[in-house]
DNA sequence: TCGCGCTCTCAGGAAACTCTCAGGCGAAGC
DNA sequence: GCTTCGCCTGAGAGTTTCCTGAGAGCGCGA
């Protein structure tokens, strides 16, 4: 599984080494994973890349020519940075880990390492770190819906809806590929107990595949004298 | 610093091993720093404390002698407890450390290890989990608010901005790109239990709005019928 | 006591949204 | 082929929601 393979956003990494080799093979392995990634090779061009990329995780070496490893992750706190950090360490000695952790740093690892446990680390971390991502996340097809920001996009793009459009797509997002009757739906969408034209489902339904359809396939297909259904053709 | 300098109430750990010196020897540790703490030394036995204790954190052997641990952390997730775990392994392959993590286990240790470093890594794995308690300094995109100093920035220019704006402002910092109701806000900002006028909430957010955007981008998005979410355009 | 800043209410206006209506189109049935 | 019926959708009126300027009341310090 890789970082983006579900159309999230891709997660970003910063890589800080003094050594370039070492820079580059991280990084590649981590952009392999499909994680957006930087680089830096000295403290201050860290914090400098960290204002700008905003990144999710930090790989930062202990030893940098400028500033000490330690001494990034001590500012960037105190900036009110919350990503994680991991360290890359030399010193084995249980002393300097303790430190690291104490400073802030999530994890580290000792030089040298496999770039497989680096990779495996870092998975680890984000997925702890992750709780920023999916609130309660609707899916179908294309279509993701986020209950918490409210908001809706099909095939990457958003898409604007209104508060009833909003609640319609979602009562159909939770009963995909099933028929549902414009009854169903008026009760469910609009809490009308009953009665009342069904005219303004209609109307709704039409103003979903209005701002929905032009992103791919049609998904709300009607079923006659039925109601409406959230489904995909079949290719 | 120990877990409840502050006042907030003690982070529960559930310690499991079957060896019980060590399981002793980590539970007073962890005492020492002020948790609470629980002990088990079976696989079962774990997973009826968790029903119990609800804990934060749990410290799970690798090799217990009903369950293997990797097995008890992936029932826990099963059940949904999102609680972080610690493995204890005496193998020191890196396959099993990454299979570890990519079982879902949130850090390990190997051991031997030092007590300090355990608690180190406790320590930051909480500190991580526990992102809830405010730190000192709280960032979104270019404002900077800090709690202590009782400062906001955007954009590197200070902003004055009176105690409720501030706290209202604060709330959005805390829960950055989700829609809030007015009514979330009134609770959390002007601690209103009932749902009366929420015209204020509207009335602050233009205070808000007057003094942060002339530095860049608008940030608090209204989402109509819904409420308010801090967020920054996507470019 | 006065002045000042802060909090909150009120009300007008603008904008967005909801829903109705009616004409048109296509499918099903005769 | 023709009719009937159900569905689609553009237009627009009515309603709701939101924004914001103005100002009253309050507390605090001078």
């Amino acid at each position: 599984m890789n970082a983006s393979s579900n159309g999230e956003p891709k997660r970003r990494i910063l890589v800080v080494d003094d050594e370039p080799s070492l820079v580059d093979a991280v990084a590649t392995a981590l952009r392999y994973e499909d994680y957006e990634v930087e680089e830096a090779s000295t403290g201050r061009a860290a914090l400098a890349a960290v204002l700008r990329q905003e990144p999710d995780l930090i790989v930062l070496d202990w030893m940098l020519p400028d500033l000490e490893g330690i001494e990034v992750g001590r500012r960037l706190r105190a900036q009110g940075f919350k990503c994680a950090v991991l360290f890359l360490t030399a010193k084995d000695a249980t002393e300097n880990k303790v430190e690291a952790l104490r400073a802030g740093g999530d994890d580290y690892v000792t030089k040298p390492f496999s770039l497989a446990e680096l990779v495996a680390r870092v998975q680890a971390i984000l997925r702890r770190t992750g709780a920023e991502l999916p609130g309660d996340v609707l899916r179908f097809a294309d279509v993701v819906l986020d209950e918490q920001r409210h908001s809706v996009s099909r095939a990457g793009t958003p898409v604007e809806l209104s508060a009833t459009e909003f609640n319609l797509l979602r009562f159909f997002l939770l009963n995909p590929r099933r028929v549902l009757s414009k009854g169903q739906i008026l009760q469910n969408v609009w809490h009308y107990d009953f009665g009342g034209s069904t005219n303004v489902v209609e109307t709704y339904v039409s103003y979903l595949r209005r701002k929905l359809d032009p992103f791919g396939p049609p998904l709300i297909k009607t079923v006659r004298q039925a109601g409406y259904m959230l489904e995909t053709e079949p290719p």
